[in-house]
DNA sequence: GTCTATACTCTGATAGAC
DNA sequence: GTCTATCAGAGTATAGAC
């Protein structure tokens, strides 16, 4: 993995990773070819070659730093802010990730099918404490009234499922919808009501 | 495919299967080979070549039915039942296909993730007949205020993919649960809880 | 029905000219 | 930095012996 010195490199590096989000995301790691990437990035397989030293290279630098972006929104979630605002907040910033983003949620859906056996450790640990901590959180709103009592992981659980799956399942949805819907706004009004009533305090 | 005529074809057959589901509910259709599901099978390669002639065709194999029995539960929801009884029992029926099934599970999102190249047409179809004359079901009973008003399909959709989470991203809810959980069960818990307060009538 | 041998293609990766 | 040429191995599939 060169580090981009030159305009030109800059530009390859990033075509390379852009092209391999699409193929990775849509075959995952050992359905997608160097072939497949290096077309879609236009460039020949040995150039491609030549800026990652290997196909689980590029795979991994993918990888890395997605999980960490994934979870942006979760980190932001403030336990001194308001809880619904708060939890509604992250459910929001999911949708739009999803709407944004869907081949890295595509992504990350392949590697977990496939039994994380390149983030296993990484789930084990970092993502867990962060759970942890915001589940704290939501045990405490709830401890203190302010949100209705439920699950706090499998609260969490449900955000990501519900918000993933329009990206993950974007053709089942879209297939089930038919033309003139627009899938993630009506996640968005659905997703809302949804956790409204859920939490509501009595 | 061969219709299998004498015992040891039966046996042979469904060992295939049965490994060709552990294989491609992993990797994928391309990333899947037809060596490893050989020798998960217990078979030489050429053998299970002469019980299938093509990869694509043991992929099919498996696909075919597999929605059917996967919407079995949805067919199941009687529109003369208690609404209540009717949703909370589907849910509790999926929950229970993602534990049993898990493998069928994440091939049915291996083939969403490639974009369902195999199974669109179906899903435009007979997957979309049913959800709408379910969904039709739904709107009665609102209409009735037997359950609380909310988007009909986005509520089949939202079963979908908080049931079908616990099988296809089972790894990171155990990595996030750890140890000394029974992932399935407090998912039936939640979901309970979860479609009670959506669904009750104010 | 099952095996060995093999054809042929694709895939990841390298060498070396320019 | 980029290209052509190429390799070794894996991949799907077939032929033919037993």
């Amino acid at each position: 993995m060169t580090k981009p010195r030159t305009k030109i490199q800059a530009k390859n590096h990033a075509a390379i990773l852009d092209a391999a989000l699409d193929v990775f995301s849509q075959s995952g790691f050992r359905g997608a070819t160097l072939d497949q990437i290096a077309e879609a990035a236009g460039l020949s397989k040995p150039n491609l070659l030549y800026y990652f030293p290997s196909k689980d290279l590029v795979y991994t630098s993918l990888l890395n730093g997605l999980l960490q972006t994934w979870l942006d929104p979760l980190r932001a979630m403030d336990p001194n802010g308001d809880p619904a605002r708060e939890i509604l907040g992250y459910v929001r910033r999911k949708v739009e990730l999803s709407r944004d983003y869907p081949r890295e949620s595509r992504l990350f859906a392949n590697e977990m099918l496939q039994g994380a056996p390149r983030m296993k450790h990484i789930l084990q640990t970092d993502l867990r404490d962060l759970v942890a901590q915001k589940a704290a959180v939501l045990e405490t709103w709830m401890a203190e009234g302010r949100i209705a009592r439920v699950n706090p992981v499998h609260l969490i659980f449900s955000i990501w499922a519900l918000t993933q799956h329009y990206a993950d399942f974007d053709v089942q949805v879209r297939a089930v919808l038919g033309p003139g819907h627009d899938p993630f706004a009506e996640a968005d009004d659905f997703l809302t009501i949804l956790y409204q009533r859920l939490l509501s305090p009595d």
